[in-house]
DNA sequence: GTCTATAGGTGGATAGAC
DNA sequence: GTCTATCCACCTATAGAC
């Protein structure tokens, strides 16, 4: 603990969360965060209990900045429909900002269904989530969203959409023509506008978008 | 070749399509491959050139079947309403009966940036995601859509919701409660139709479901 | 706290008998 | 077509000097 937060730690931190996110957890090699991070791989083992306390705590490190930030654009100061274009702007910004954020939750999903992130996983449920179905149900009693849709499903559908364009970017490059790089940034900013259009039209009794 | 289609050959496939699905191209190992398959692990490479030949040669004929089957639902012959609600009840069985689809692509989004998939998702451009677009043009001309939103975008929200329900299915089960398992395969239908029920109500100028 | 060296195990791939 | 045996590179983790 030479630094305030010891430096030598969050530069590993650093290094293997950016590593894990682009290659995954088995792919990913104690000598490459090493190398990546300029420490000694076998500090590693000084600051770390191994490679899966390390990785635990790359997880641990980052959602626990999401979570801070997360309930804060539904705390219901503002009317639901404003609250979903906010949270979906949210998002985008997030995921431009954070690009290991999702590649590394989705590899969490698919390599250990997320069993490490579990944690992560229950205080996101408890957190926004929850604030979501909130913000919609209280849509649906001040008459401004339609009654008919479960609170639940139309959640997940509001926030499925811009997640979706981030991990199939590739896909969606080569979809809209624009090759697997998938476009600039404001590509993703044009569609996080129009995902928040999408959902409340989805949700309003009128088909305007309140 | 001894059987129609070399029943060794399609053995390995079958193998390495699971192993590849669930544990991922880097995590899987070619004994691993032979032991699964019941065949001997230097015979790979006398059906093969390699690791990476076996795995195109997976994700080829997977996608096959879809690119197949694909289109099928989407051919003009409905409704643009009707297509809209067909497509995603269609997308739900398909995911359900091929867990080892999505699990691919994804995989094959972060792990590789759809590189080995880029022939497919060429033909997936051109082909399902291509008329999906026509059909919400379509409906968006004879008025049963509303025009204010860009045909792509909406597609792209429309087939998002039951992708992302399924590879975010340990979150999901956690978020309404059930667990990382995620519940039963009638959530997954339930939630395809309430998404169908969404992207309609999201496209009708009324808000109704047409 | 940081380093070198290495143990112990497993990976992809090949040679060559049958 | 199928098998055994094996090469060589690389992995995680540790021992121990400084």
């Amino acid at each position: 603990m030479s630094d305030v937060l010891s430096s030598t730690r969050s530069q590993i931190l650093d290094a293997a969360e950016g590593l894990f996110a682009r290659k995954g957890y088995d792919a990913t090699t104690i000598k490459e965060i090493g190398r990546a991070s300029g420490v000694n791989p076998a500090l590693l083992y000084y600051y770390f209990a191994g490679k899966e306390d390390l990785y635990k705590a790359v997880l641990q490190r980052l959602f626990d900045t999401i979570l801070s930030q997360g309930g804060a654009v539904l705390d219901g100061s503002v009317p639901p429909a404003e609250a979903i274009r906010r949270l979906l702007a949210l998002q985008a910004e997030w995921l431009l900002a954070r690009p290991n954020s999702y590649r590394l939750l989705v590899r969490e999903m698919v390599d250990h269904d997320a069993r490490h992130a579990q944690e992560v996983m229950l205080q996101m449920a408890a957190g926004p989530f929850q604030l979501l179905c909130r913000v919609i149900e209280q849509g649906q009693q001040s008459g401004a969203f339609r009654t008919d849709l479960e609170p639940r499903f139309a959640a997940v559908s509001t926030i499925a959409q811009v997640v979706y364009f981030f991990v199939f970017r590739p896909a969606v490059g080569i979809f809209f023509g624009q090759g697997p790089a998938g476009g600039a940034d404001q590509t993703a900013r044009d569609f996080a506008r129009h995902a928040g259009e999408f959902a409340l039209s989805a949700l309003s009794p009128t088909g305007k978008t309140a």
